[in-house]
DNA sequence: ACCGCACCCTGAGCGC
DNA sequence: TGCGCTCAGGGTGCGG
């Protein structure tokens, strides 16, 4: 974590020449070769000061606010960064409520474990390269999936969809999983991303658009947050239990 | 090397 | 109305 004023210093004048998505992170790299690296953690929010949506709200706020006046962002106290561009463009600011998310400013050349470390990218995850990752490996196969330096980018929601999408339990250590299981498991994840970011990502609690806008997945989900609802497949109710100390949601029906 | 767990933080929703 | 409890999309650091 890379305190406010360090960033204010080294960031004034800067330009901001690429932006890439490593996983989860957001990487931008400044004229100079220093690289600021964000991470969202689980509630945050980057967004366009022209943004507006009520989750960009606290609930005292929404309730304070009449809709016609929830047009421009306003910073609250849980907006943590802001960013101004000399192009004439909007503002972006950063929100997090549960201040699980990550900004570091990385020197010119400087390493980074964190990103080093992660593994391939899963909108492009192999099948086989996922067997491989399972062999001798006694952990739950679900997290294996979540774990970043294994895939890069896979997340609970989409763990829990893609393992719906092949059949396969979460529970099922992941040396148990076969060859054939893997290549359906990795094109399910595939799938299952191709599809949340053609919909605009998935809008339960807080994620939104950097336009302020909701994302549709969160209509599409077949088990993720649907516990005791029934099956889409075959009607049983779905069973949620705790893997990885995560939140975990699958048919005991269709999943083997 | 691998595994499971406590912990970081704040707010929403629930039962009482 | 308010209290106390549980839970939440992620990742790190520790001990075994």
């Amino acid at each position: 974590m890379t305190p406010p004023a360090r960033l204010r210093r080294e960031l004034r004048g800067r330009t901001l020449k690429k932006l890439d998505r490593r996983g989860k992170y957001l990487v931008g790299t400044t004229d100079c070769g220093s690289r600021l690296v964000l991470h969202l953690g689980m509630t945050g929010q980057l967004f366009s000061s022209e943004a507006a949506s009520p989750r960009l709200l606290s609930a005292t706020a929404r309730a304070s606010l009449a809709p016609e006046e929830q047009g421009d962002f306003r910073p609250d106290s849980h907006t943590h960064l802001r960013f101004c561009f000399d192009d004439g463009g909007p503002e972006v600011f950063m929100r997090d409520v549960r201040k699980f998310g990550k900004v570091q400013l990385l020197a010119a050349g400087e390493a980074s474990a964190r990103l080093d470390e992660l593994g391939g990218d899963a909108l492009e995850l192999d099948g086989d390269r996922l067997f491989g990752a399972t062999r001798g490996r006694k952990t739950a196969i679900k997290a294996l999936l979540l774990d970043q330096r294994v895939i890069a980018g896979c997340g609970n929601i989409y763990a829990d969809e893609a393992l719906f999408g092949a059949g396969v339990r979460p529970g099922r250590r992941a040396a148990r999983v076969t060859r054939r299981e893997c290549v359906a498991l990795a094109e399910a994840l595939r799938r299952v991303l191709a599809r949340s970011i053609e919909t605009g990502g998935t809008s339960i609690s807080d994620y939104v658009a950097p336009d302020g806008r909701d994302g549709g997945y969160q209509d599409e989900r077949k088990v993720y947050a649907r516990a005791g609802a029934p099956c889409y497949s075959c009607a049983t109710p779905i069973k949620k239990t705790v893997i990885a100390q995560r939140g975990t949601h699958y048919c005991p029906r269709c999943q083997k």
